[in-house]
DNA sequence: TCGTCCCTGTCCACCCGCACAACAAATTCT
DNA sequence: AGAATTTGTTGTGCGGGTGGACAGGGACGA
């Protein structure tokens, strides 16, 4: 969601005022770690007082708290503006980030800060159920320092599959062999406790995550394509995520790309996943299936590619111009292994791209690495659980969890 | 724009609440007709008394006029309440369907009310001068008999081709053979004008239209898919116009269907378009190439498919599969000579559609044809130049053009 | 070192816009 | 016809952003 908040028609009363503008300054000394209260009244286009009076309130909140002058950048003259700095015990959520081999979850505060981490393989052909204990643990131990102050808003989950937007039903997780599975009751019950859960596809949250704190910084228009095996897309169009009526925009990894191409799990022949999928790369580069799941590490062994696995940087680069066509996107983050494959045969992708795209949205586009590395969808899992906080900041704290260390051990 | 326009980051002060639930009242009568004040109230959530403000407001703007209770859908008990109609020489823009062969200019007034059309063909090597000549006289003619009183907002143009956001600069008209024309200020300087112009994609322009009074009304996210010679979409997605970053989304024309296909103009082999284009659906039905232009015409003059014809339905399906798979819509539009071949080979269509597409994603989209007939262009020119007027209708009218008629003849 | 300049934080009165309550008006239901 | 119901109108109150006056705090120049 953006500042303003995609309401239909409604109207406008002062109330809304105030939580939208109280909403937006956390929404920036989120976005910059540090902030003066200077740099909001011009970034807000508000007068000073009342910044003031926004800024008194999330102090007495205890969200923010007042800091020093910012050391460093001094610019002018006349007296340095207070910095708002995010609080020592303020609000923090849980990110968790569900891969196919293993889970990764974090207790992040805002700003973005990974405050404690911890991980643990996920088995193969583990059931939801399992897998859920599994997770609930990890939370266990990442909430085990924390403040007894701090309040729990929600947590975030990023998932390797199609996510409901409406419920967060995991309607299909291929790789993890999921069909239907309701992932956030499951872990909430493992936990025994009540809290807001978000679930989202993990490259929706790659492109959340790096549109706020990644490369994709100020850039409203970006894809994050993703390879984990499948591949994904997440789109941000005009700074607002693109979900589509049930969730599910982004599924690139099923475009047409060759109808004469190998069978693809969906039914079809020569999606574009069959040729630059994680099966088909690993085929290429002759690594045991087993193995597809660290696929981005086997590549990273790599120095030279192969004339295989060249063949597939065009691939990428053609089906990138595909989405480059229908998206026009400002910026393409490579996620994933795909990561770890543009370091090898970037020139590749980029001919791709280039011979394939039309001139007016190539002449705008450009393809990037992520600037969180591997952390893109744990982050975006914890900017969907933080976004109520920006919508309002005063009823999300109202509905947050307190004292979560005791509520976990009873 | 939507009725919280997207500002990123901006505070919000009481004079943007006064313009916000202006310009969204104004919205609702334009979206309705006629609307009561009782309406607006709960569509609103603002008290009863605001709305009377507000409406007051209107009033005394000369958009709107006082209705005597809307005589039909008398519902309950209690007092009628008033309505609020658009003021008989309210404001009015200058719509521009610019298409292929032909264009069409309209006096629209508020509510999507065409109160006057023109249309002449237009020659098919025509210089952009000459065709902004000829959309000139086709205003100066729909203007003729405008209330004095009535103030001209804007113009809006509908190209079939690529335009630039920033500025509205026509990029790529493929059919009429230009590139990077500036045909907003060729019509300005023919006319010796200045307002405000408009310019976007006719197909994105379609899928506005249908939105606001068509098909899709309440459907936040549609797409729009023109035949017009070429192939492209509109795509609104959460209610919003889907552009990127610079105008240019949408283009599924290019989208790559066959890799050893027939050479496309654009360079590639096997583009969507070179199946489903103008023409080839020209050479399946052994339709001569000079009357492309009218292929909706001669399609409508069939009574049953060809073999050739239904194979092109298949391809038709395969390719809004790859699209229904992108972007995850509610309801895809069939405009231009897809209206037509829709009638004739709608089944093909829907198989090859529910053949290729994810199963997720289909479960939820539905086929439809336009609502608005081969209108959706032109009342989407009328609704861009009419935004203004939704986001500070105030200072839209300060800046609207007095008395057009006068300011033509002089 | 001191004074000036410039910018910022704080406090105050003020204005604007929406909400609310009370009353009048208009229609339906009994 | 009277009660019930819903809406328009009016006046008052309240919340929230604005703007000015004043004080605080650092940079720069003399």
């Amino acid at each position: 969601m953006s500042p303003q908040q995609r309401r239909s028609g409604l109207g406008t009363n002062q109330e809304a005022v105030r939580r939208h503008n109280l909403g937006t300054v956390l929404r920036h000394v989120h976005g910059a770690g540090q902030i003066s209260r200077a740099e909001l009244t011009s970034l807000m286009g508000l007068n000073r007082s009342t910044i003031a009076g926004l800024v008194g309130e999330l102090e007495s909140l205890g969200i923010s708290e007042r800091a020093t002058p910012a050391g460093g950048a001094r610019q002018g003259a006349g007296r340095p503006s207070a910095g708002v700095a995010i609080a020592g015990d303020g609000p923090c959520v849980i990110a968790v980030d569900l891969g196919v081999d293993r889970a990764v979850v974090a207790r992040v505060g805002l700003g973005g800060r990974v405050l404690r981490r911890a991980q643990a393989p996920v088995p193969h052909d583990g059931e939801a159920w399992q897998v859920g204990a599994s997770v609930a643990a990890l939370i266990r131990e990442v909430v085990e320092d924390a403040p007894t102050a701090a309040p729990l808003v929600g947590i975030g989950i990023s998932v390797p599959g199609m996510v409901r937007r409406s419920d967060g039903l995991i309607r299909l997780a291929p790789n993890l062999e999921w069909h239907d599975v309701s992932f956030g009751g499951i872990v909430l019950a493992a936990l025994g406790l009540d809290v807001p859960v978000s679930l989202a596809n993990d490259a929706d949250l790659g492109a959340l995550a790096e549109h706020t704190r990644g490369v994709g910084v100020g850039i409203d228009d970006l894809i994050y394509v993703s390879g984990n095996v499948g591949v994904g897309a997440g789109v941000i169009m005009g700074g607002h995520r693109l979900e589509g009526a049930g969730g599910y925009a982004g599924e690139v990894g099923h475009l047409r790309f060759d109808p004469g191409g190998r069978p693809c799990h969906c039914g079809n022949r020569g999606c574009w996943e069959t040729e630059v999928g994680g099966h088909a790369i690993a085929e290429a580069i002759h690594c045991p299936p087993d193995k597809v799941a660290q696929l981005d590490e086997v590549l990273d062994g790599f120095t030279s590619p192969s004339p295989e696995l060249r063949r597939t940087g065009t691939a990428i680069g053609h089906g990138l111009a595909s989405i480059v066509n229908m998206f026009n996107p400002r910026l393409v983050i490579l996620g994933g292994y795909f990561r770890s494959l543009y370091e090898l045969v970037g020139p590749e992708i980029d001919a791709g791209l280039t011979d394939r795209a039309l001139p007016a949205p190539l002449e705008s586009v450009r393809l990037s690495l992520p600037g969180l590395g591997s952390d893109s969808a744990l982050l975006g899992a914890a900017e969907i659980a933080l976004e109520p906080l920006f919508v309002d900041p005063v009823a999300a704290l109202g509905s947050a969890l307190v004292d979560v260390r005791a509520q976990l051990a009873g």
